[in-house]
RNA sequence: GGCCUGUUCGUCUAGUGGUUAGGACGUAUCCCUUUCACGGAUAAAACACGGGUUCGACUCCCGUACGGGCUACCA
């Protein structure tokens, strides 16, 4: 027994292996929140040798967004969150669109009703409204369809059952409501937040399959679950209210032995103020929320996406793993095989984190200072001023050598590194003002020739040339230099100036450092 | 309002009864350097509050405050 134990405990025995599920609704583009729970199940599953499923949850037909679910997939596969199991990819569970499914629920709804468990109800609307007004105005502690009120209310509890079956037939819509017992516990363990317990009196008799023949997420969720032998739900804390009817649905149809383990997520907040992220925050903090850029069909408005904004799918990836979860060491750049490995429910955060956009920015940051710079000449194609220029492909590499340690994203080389692409337009010295003195203007003339005079144009012969030039004339660099930098950049700041000039070739330099000669009136 | 849930530097977090409360981002200063950055170093910066329990609480319990979520024929 006590081997048994041991060895239970030591070789996973999968009895049930892992199984876990992204389920979205396709109201719109993915965003960081629902990247990251479909981060944390990927991970799971890789981690417990498990199968990765992606479920659309359109049952509301109403509110389905044209190209929301396509987006879905298409931000999964930036991310290289490959999913084992989905639309276009079945696993022997399919469909994987609930709308789909919509003909396999209706029976498990009738299941229900049949074993006392849910009811029909024929309430309009209006009716509804009503019977929470009178209820909030009696002062009543919840105002909902629950033990209580449902006695006052038009269903096949209270209407007779020729009046129930007169009112189906003639087709009169209604729907199916769950019946809450009253004065239960129903406790449920949370892998996240531990037990959690709530009062049957505090829940309401929840619709769980509608007018319109579809079911609501409750019921499908609960079903699909079921059918797709899912092992472990990880979701957003926003589900952790309903779980407990999501309990209850499992005893009354039956499955609660197959119930899978509930883990909940903190949510993303917003970096400033209070609330959730939200799609807005991006727009006034000016960063994206979302992975990909996102054309809003309906108002044209469009959203730019991570990708967009020269984010590397890795850093996003590694950036949100830890918004929510440490791996308890100071280790905090992961690949994707390092974050499986040291991924673990039992260190996931019980709060909420803030979303950082300086924070995200360093991850990038870090992850292009890793970029070869052949890596990243490629990703600048997309980003390059008008070629009339024909930049080579030694010379874009050249470009990123020196300019990738500077910035944070790959489009920064060519923003922050625009002299390298155009000569600067200087039509003042003012930014040098104070080193140019008598006698620094024929120092240049002389230096232009001496640079002419080099055969091998290289950062060190040039590095060389100067600093024997500078010791020569017994002059400082720093009088030098800063002239010679911005007659070539048009700045003050970036790569050595022998670096650059080396990149830009003699003729360049040497036009650059002439032009700029031509502003000094003094000798 | 009701229910659920949470609370360690500005932010992400480590910490599971005894620590100088550690790291990272950001900030400041210094070093390196013609410059900008990278890198390195240093510094400021936190246990929401009040009661317990205990020899001893950031750690356990209760309450308060504050935050968040849910409260639809939305997910």
């Amino acid at each position: 027994m006590v081997l048994f134990s041991y060895l239970r405990s030591v070789i996973p025995i999968n009895m049930n292996p892992v199984r876990v599920r992204f389920a979205p609704s396709p109201t719109g583009p993915l965003h960081i929140g629902g990247l990251r729970t479909a981060l944390y199940n990927y991970l799971f599953a890789r981690k417990n040798n498990g199968t990765f499923i992606l479920r659309i949850e359109d049952t509301d037909q109403s509110r389905l967004v044209p190209g929301a679910d396509e987006y879905i997939i298409d931000s999964l596969n930036w991310c290289r969150i490959p999913f084992d199991e989905g639309p276009g990819n079945e696993g022997g569970y399919e469909p994987y669109r609930q709308s789909e499914r919509k003909n396999i629920y209706r029976q498990y709804a009738e299941k229900l009703v049949s074993a006392g468990h849910a009811y029909y109800a024929f309430d309009s609307a209006d009716e509804l409204e009503q019977m929470r007004k009178r209820l909030k105005d009696a002062g009543a502690k919840n105002q909902q369809y629950d033990s209580i009120s449902r006695m006052q209310m038009k269903n096949s509890i209270t209407l007779p059952e020729g009046d129930v079956k007169r009112r189906i037939d003639a087709g009169e819509p209604y729907v199916i409501r769950i019946k809450i017992p009253s004065g239960e516990t129903v406790t449920f363990k949370d892998l996240i937040h531990g037990t959690v317990a709530i009062h049957t009196f505090d829940l309401d008799d929840k619709v769980i399959y509608k007018s319109d023949g579809m079911p609501t997420y409750h019921l499908a969720n609960v079903v699909d679950d079921y059918l797709m032998k899912i092992s472990h739900v990880i979701r957003g804390d926003e589900w952790l209210p309903s779980t407990p009817l999501h309990v209850l649905l499992y005893r009354f149809l039956g499955w609660e032995d197959a119930m899978p383990q509930f883990a909940h997520l903190p949510l993303i907040l917003r970096p400033d103020g209070n609330g959730k992220l939200s799609k807005r925050d991006g727009d006034r903090l000016g960063f994206p929320v979302f992975p990909l850029t996102w054309k809003d069909p309906a108002t044209g408005e469009v959203s730019e996406g991570f990708r967009a904004r020269g984010y590397f799918p890795e850093a996003v990836m590694n950036f949100i793993a830890f918004l929510g979860w440490n791996p308890g060491t100071e280790q905090e750049l992961f690949t994707r095989e390092e974050l499986i490995d040291a991924f673990s429910l039992d260190s996931v955060q019980k709060a909420g984190a803030r979303f950082d956009n300086e924070k995200a920015k360093w991850f990038n940051q870090q992850y292009l200072h890793r970029k070869t710079d052949d890596e990243l000449s490629r990703m600048l194609s997309p980003f390059l001023p008008e070629k009339k220029i024909h930049y080579s492909n030694d010379f874009l590499k050249n470009v990123c050598r020196l300019m990738k340690e500077r910035v944070s994203f790959p489009h920064e080389i060519i923003s922050h590194g625009d002299y390298f692409f155009s000569a600067p337009v200087i039509s003042d010295l003012k930014a040098v003002e104070k080193k140019i003195k008598p006698g620094i203007k024929s120092l240049i003339e002389e230096l232009v020739n001496r640079i002419n005079r080099l055969t091998v144009f290289s950062s060190e012969e040039i590095d060389n040339m100067i600093k024997g030039f500078i010791a020569e004339k017994n002059i400082n660099t720093a009088e030098l230099l800063p002239v010679l930098r911005y007659f070539i950049t048009g700045t003050s700041g970036g790569p050595s100036v022998h670096e650059i000039m080396s990149v830009l070739g003699k003729n360049e330099a040497v036009n650059r450092l002439n032009t700029g000669l031509q502003l000094i009136i003094l000798p």
